[in-house]
DNA sequence: TTTCTTATTTAGAATTAGTCTAAATCCACT
DNA sequence: AGTGGATTTAGACTAATTCTAAATAAGAAA
């Protein structure tokens, strides 16, 4: 199965560097921090410099090719994913992964609603224990 | 109508420092920095320190007595409310909000099931234009 | 009380994640 | 080759938070 990542676009200037970042993002299985993303692409770019990852991870943000996940703890980590979906981290192990809750239409509805804001986008975070630690 | 904070058991050791930091929380309708926090204890206790403020929230939130509130951007903030509850952030005025969806018990189990975890908690964030911004 | 013990507070250093700056480099075009 | 604008680089800087080690407070025992 193809994996439908967002085509690249030739009029966005996709340097070396950008290029770089973009393939260590989308060859990762994980979503990756900025640090993990920098050693991965000094692999390839041995002169690369972080501002440069950090530049490029806003550019590659801006043209929607990748997005940024938040949490409050440490670093923020970044996602090939581009499509709205979910978050759920075990409480355990720190694992991060996407899912999507299909019900997230009408979750932006009733959230408005209750907060009485005019509603743009909503975000949802699980948080439990994984099916390995579940095990444990 | 009266706020129902949760008591303050007396085994909890509540220091002159701590009362002062869960005072000021308390007073606030908002939800404050560690440095507001800090700014606010400042005229109470003249000589009280970053990181006695740092360490009484850690307290704090050990003892149920408030809660913390991270998004990536920024300072955590801090919220007297300790049960469940959602939030709306502004993303014209940075206004944050608390609302509660009663719906969050099922979300939990949805996102349990979606995502493979044993879910143990849910925490949903909206993010829109707060009923002042939206007139704007 | 005096003394011992342990927890807490304090000030400042250290750490972490990320941004900023200014000089060097790159690239497209004349 | 020469020029201009965007990009990259290295390192300084900032903000939030944690750590450290010495000073203080507070409770229990003598």
């Amino acid at each position: 199965m193809a994996k439908p990542f967002k085509e690249v676009r030739t009029e966005e200037k996709l340097t070396r560097q950008r290029e770089a970042i973009l393939r260590v993002i989308r060859e990762r299985e994980d979503h990756p921090t900025a640090n993990d993303i920098f050693q991965a692409a000094l692999v390839r770019l041995p002169t690369i410099s972080y501002a440069t990852v950090y530049n490029s991870l806003r550019f590659l943000k801006e043209a929607g090719l990748v997005s940024e996940i938040k949490f409050g703890d440490s670093a923020s980590r970044y996602d090939r994913e581009t499509c709205r979906h979910d978050h759920a981290i075990c409480n355990h192990c720190g694992k991060l992964v996407d899912f999507d809750l299909p019900e997230a239409a009408e979750l932006l509805k009733a959230a408005g609603r209750k907060s009485r804001f005019k509603p743009e986008s909503v975000h949802l975070t699980l948080r439990g224990l994984c099916p390995e630690c579940r095990k444990a």
